[in-house]
DNA sequence: AAAAGCCCCTGGATGC
DNA sequence: TGCATCCAGGGGCTTT
């Protein structure tokens, strides 16, 4: 489900109403990805003080450590003030004095890990290869472009390694290549500066889009207010093989890059 | 070192 | 109706 935007959605849905909370309890489900690294109990007492965004995990910054979240393919947050009994697929409960925070997860993808900090060796192990923000200020052409010329794969392939740019997924991977009339299939490295300039401005176009409308909602994703995304609606070819191009009419075409499905339009596509 | 494949897991859609 | 098969928004780990 959750690429950057809605990461995001879902970060703004409650890192306010959660501020400033007092852990009271923590309740662990099935298994999740990972272990949480530490003893449940540990964290009762500590505050959350906020929570950002690196790629597609989420950090809660709490007094002492980071809770780093990540949501998977099939995650999702909501943030209640009143709490009410777990169901099937609610794995982890975060229960604070301001509200009760409840990842729901079926496929169990996700992961919430305790860190004893952002530097330490357990958050870095996750997050010390990601490549640049995006949304950033630091996400600029030319490095995007000299990330692209490091890589023999496939443009694809690279959008959503995630070692040069993070928070790309498989949706707005393919609606930014489509924007930016580049073949999904091209070699990485043999993107031109025009091109690179062209899909540096779809990505963040997409991107900021895509939070505008509260993300998309394909099967059950919903912020932590239970507010469903609206891009979806929007897509240029994501999800719509056989379908006619929104542009230029001919059948949206389908294939599979490293086990994931990639859709794209052979006509607007064509750099 | 880098790239490609392999899994983890559940549920919904499709086809027989 | 039942059952088998395929597919799904990710990404760390293992194998080439």
């Amino acid at each position: 489900m959750p690429e950057l935007p809605e990461v995001e959605v879902t970060r703004l849905s409650f890192a306010n109403a959660i501020a400033g909370a007092a852990i009271e309890s923590v309740r662990v489900g099935k298994a999740l990805r990972w272990p949480l690294g530490t003893a449940p109990q540990d964290l009762i007492g500590r505050h959350v003080r906020a929570v950002r965004r690196r790629g597609k995990y989420l950090l809660l910054d709490l007094d002492q450590g980071i809770l780093l979240m990540h949501l998977g393919m099939s995650g999702s947050l909501s943030f209640s003030r009143r709490s009410c009994a777990p169901g099937t697929h609610d794995h982890f409960d975060l229960q604070t004095d301001q509200g009760l925070l409840r990842l729901h997860d079926p496929r169990r993808f996700g992961a919430v890990v305790y860190a004893p900090g952002e530097d330490s060796p357990q958050a870095q192990k996750l997050l010390g290869r990601l490549g640049m923000e995006p949304l950033g200020p630091d996400f600029t052409v030319d490095l995007f472009h000299a990330g692209c010329k490091r890589k023999n794969s496939a443009i694809k392939q690279v959008l959503l390694g995630g070692q040069v740019v993070v928070g790309v997924g498989n949706i707005y991977a393919c609606e930014a290549l489509f924007m930016a009339g580049i073949r999904p299939t091209r070699k990485a490295n043999r993107i031109t500066r025009v091109q690179a300039s062209r899909l540096h401005a779809a990505i963040r176009d997409v991107l900021s889009r895509a939070v505008q409308q509260g993300g998309s909602t394909l099967r059950d994703f919903s912020s932590a207010k239970g507010e469903n995304g609206y891009f979806q609606l929007e897509a240029m070819v994501y999800g719509r093989k056989g379908s006619p191009c929104r542009v230029c009419a001919q059948p949206v075409r389908l294939l599979r890059q490293g086990q994931r499905s990639t859709y794209w339009c052979a006509h607007c596509q064509k750099a």
